[in-house]
DNA sequence: TGTACATCAGTGAACGCGCGTTCACTGATGTAC
DNA sequence: TGTACATCAGTGAACGCGCGTTCACTGATGTAC
């Protein structure tokens, strides 16, 4: 049955989140549409009156995702805590969207692709403009490194079974970004 | 057709290796068990004589391939250059596993996550090694922070679409591991 | 404002396809004599 | 060493199954009057 245009609205967001949630906790080959659908509250068959294909879900939900993904903005040690912490690692459906997927989006399309760089981009932004302790012209190299690390050390740390090697893997990861990001030593 | 045993240890290694690259490549889920079975020169219904599934195949591959990788071993400073290079970024299939595959493994069996965990620790160890200039104290905090940056930054750079920002992903984070690993900056 | 009807978002059965896996068969290997 | 035969690694057709996608249908929406 028809809906009304708000509901289908709120119907396309409910579908986006969805499938954010369900890709960041399996990864994308492993979310079927159907799933997605269900879990959104309708049925299959209507996906493709809002989408023309699960590769351009997957690419519209990295740009909403991405896009609505805020991190590091106001205090970066407060950012870096949560986002190398356990609970962080263990709520892979809530957390991180560059953690992760970015390594899945090697095998995924162009549109894919592009909304990953917009989301780079932004992010080693909105890192540099958090670092007012550390010179100008070094800010950058800081930014990446550290968002670099952040997001390795994320990836490694969900990929093995040992648990005390995982928090290990995040807290020293926590402790080098440190010293790099202190005034001190960031040259 | 039997085949001798030497034969069959011959083809089984093939199985490995082609798997090994297949997997680096285009993720363990876009590879068939009858690709990997064609890239061995084998057909694809004796598969089963050597692995029990392709879960199975997937563990084995992995502990395969994460022994015979020894990087960083001797002169670090090279393996940083050619690890956050053009070069390895655009070769994942004979590239580091652990940064083509490491994001993968969290959707593996238990088994997979043993043989990553295990590859983990001993590459961890190889780089502590070889941090001379650094103090013992700190070594492992330098290794793990070192590792997870450059892990990280090849896989955000393989990532993305836009190869300007993606060269400096991988210059800007060597550059801040060059900062980290120098006996004066490492506190 | 109230009514008649065209529109179209959502439904659910059905489709082709590729996948992992199975199995009867083949023919070279390697052993018993 | 030579021969007869049991073994078994590899072959390729076939199997279920789940997937992405399609489509005829439904019934609430929203517009024309």
């Amino acid at each position: 049955m028809k809906v009304s245009r708000e509901q289908m609205v709120e119907n396309r967001r409910r579908i986006l989140d969805a499938a954010s949630r369900l890709f960041r906790e399996k990864g994308f080959d492993a979310v079927s549409v159907a799933e997605v659908m269900k879990a959104a509250g309708l049925t299959h068959g209507g996906f493709y009156g809002h989408f023309s294909s699960k590769d351009d879900l997957v690419a519209q939900t990295l740009a909403h995702v991405l896009a609505g993904d805020a991190g590091g903005g106001g205090d970066l040690r407060a950012y870096l805590d949560a986002y190398l912490s356990p609970r962080h690692r263990d709520n892979a459906a809530d957390g991180c969207p560059t953690a992760g997927l970015a390594a899945d989006i090697r095998h995924q399309t162009a549109a894919a692709r592009v909304a990953m760089t917009e989301g780079l981009r932004s992010q080693i932004d909105r890192i540099s403009e958090a670092l007012p302790g550390v010179k100008p012209a070094d800010r950058r190299r800081v930014a990446i490194g550290s968002w670099a690390a952040m997001v390795g050390a994320v990836i490694l740390a969900r990929a093995i079974d040992d648990p005390a090697l995982s928090d290990e893997i995040l807290e020293q990861t926590r402790a080098w970004i440190d010293v790099g990001i202190s005034p001190a030593s960031a040259s």
